[in-house]
DNA sequence: AATATTCTTGACCTTTACGTAAGATGCGTA
DNA sequence: TACGCATCTTACGTAAAGGTCAAGAATATT
């Protein structure tokens, strides 16, 4: 079902469960660009691509304009030296960026895990007073 | 220096690289609630915590209303059987997500790190004409 | 042919998370 | 005492990311 050569707009709304607004919104932002079949947008793979990562990128809490900013890395590394520098020089801030979300959940997930087995010995707790006081 | 008793609003500010209004519009929406002495307001460590956490929610992409949630769990532990449930359900909710983002960020880095390896590559290539051609 | 469905373009509306400016208050100091 | 800060409250402003109609065009269905 992936491979196929065009989606309509609701094929991709249902898919990545969003609206056609969201959709319109980001091609009104340039972050896609459907071709069209008379006045209908025809959404190719490509732009299903995009789109999942758009949503990947929001998942993370990139902006549109960020992420923006990196799908255009995917795009074109450029040929020139000055801009492979630069280049380069965003990859890195990006990479410490999601390091350090990385470092965020691995913090937030050991404390989710903490509050979680105060939660289950509380339940435990309870199953025992009931069996005491019988069931 | 982290083990005083009271900070003032600017020193969190300066600590966090955050403006006075973001502390007192977290503070209307109750996710922290400083001291007073006088009008002036009084940060506990405990506050400054507080705000630690919702920076990090933040940089997670989570909302504050969301973060609210997040922090209202390592709060209070209920002692209601029913309510220890439901406490439960929400952290495996947010520990899925949470997990969710932790694969986002991986396949991410990996998209960066080839296109930094494309990159790097261009790269030795000019430097291999450069020299090629007479530095 | 009439109706229903899908898609289109506008246009204004809403929520979130603050920014920013105005004017008052208190406190140390020159 | 006058000044300069730091802080306070109040209130309007704003950017981002869509939501929500409205009204028309194209296509499909009965």
């Amino acid at each position: 079902m992936t491979d196929r050569s065009y989606f309509t707009i609701t094929e991709l709304t249902a898919e990545f469960g969003i609206t056609t607004r969201t959709l319109r919104f980001y091609e009104d932002e340039k972050l896609i660009n459907p071709r069209r079949h008379g006045r209908k947008r025809l959404y190719t793979p490509r732009d299903r691509t995009r789109v999942k990562l758009i949503l990947r990128g929001k998942r993370l809490g990139f902006s549109l304009a960020e992420i923006r900013e990196i799908i255009e890395m995917y795009d074109h590394a450029p040929g020139e030296n000055r801009q492979l520098q630069i280049l380069m020089q965003r990859i890195n801030e990006r990479k410490a960026e999601l390091e350090q979300k990385r470092r965020d959940i691995e913090e937030t997930l050991k404390e989710l895990a903490d509050v979680e087995s105060v939660a289950l010995i509380r339940i435990s707790e309870l199953e025992k007073l009931k069996k005491d006081t019988g069931s």
